[in-house]
DNA sequence: AAAAATTCTTACGTAAAAGTCAATTGCGCG
DNA sequence: CGCGCAATTGACTTTTACGTAAGAATTTTT
């Protein structure tokens, strides 16, 4: 694994421009390192990104993908602190079965339009 | 099964403004019917704004959401019509089979967190 | 019938998430 | 050393998805 990306290694690896990965460091989401003013992307800021990525595909605003980053990072803390955590992502999975549940029906759906295409399909092929 | 809605009793069920739903009427996404100026919904509209919701909640934006809608809509016409609906049913069900792999790995990752704060607070009140 | 509420159209405003452009700055190298 | 390429900051622009406000018409309630 290597030690360090640059910015544009990432931007391909990811599909976005470099403006979006210094957009993401303005909104607190990744902290690369600095040689001189040039960002070092760590095996950790890819991770970061790749969380990112996943978010915005499903549908997550960055403020969203903030608190559910935020909450992979926070350090061991004290009790209430840790109840509070527990509590959100709760909040955030049933954010996510909601999601999953409109996947499946809209799924189903789709299921149904290719059924009727194909039936479609079939009577022309038998009145042809 | 009522035969008509006013737009604020959908408002309310669905939780968006008025502007909302005249603004989906705007971008060709459901077509409610008129009396004098006041538009009627019938319960295929209402159902529309459903599907239109769970778009929404998937972060689909207003024109893949017409593109769904669309395909549902399609009145049965020729083969390679047919054939191209096909296709893009496909296409979005790649789309939609890879937020649902997004939603797996977000809620166990989640899963990761709430253990660490479980385990955490086990050994608060070990050392106590 | 008068008042109150709902609906309509039109138009301008705005927040989020970048895109685009300009003007540098630093690095590897022939 | 000078060239070119990659990276940086800062400012302005754009797109999407509505919000908001004004003013007129219609419908409903009292």
């Amino acid at each position: 694994m290597r030690e360090f990306y640059t910015i544009t290694e990432l931007t391909r690896e990811f599909g976005v421009s470099t403006r979006t990965l210094r957009f993401y460091e303005d909104e607190g989401l990744i902290s690369p390192v600095r040689r001189g003013r040039t960002r070092l992307f760590r095996p950790g800021d890819r991770h970061l990104i790749k969380q990112i990525m996943r978010g915005k595909r499903l549908g997550f605003s960055i403020a969203e993908i903030r608190e559910i980053v935020q909450m992979y990072k926070e350090p061991p803390g004290e009790a209430g602190q840790m109840r509070a955590i527990v509590d959100r992502v709760e909040e955030k999975r049933a954010e996510l079965r909601q999601k999953r549940k409109d996947i499946e029906e809209t799924l189903a759906e789709l299921d149904q339009v290719e059924e009727n295409c194909l039936n479609r399909l079939a009577e022309l092929r038998v009145a042809s």
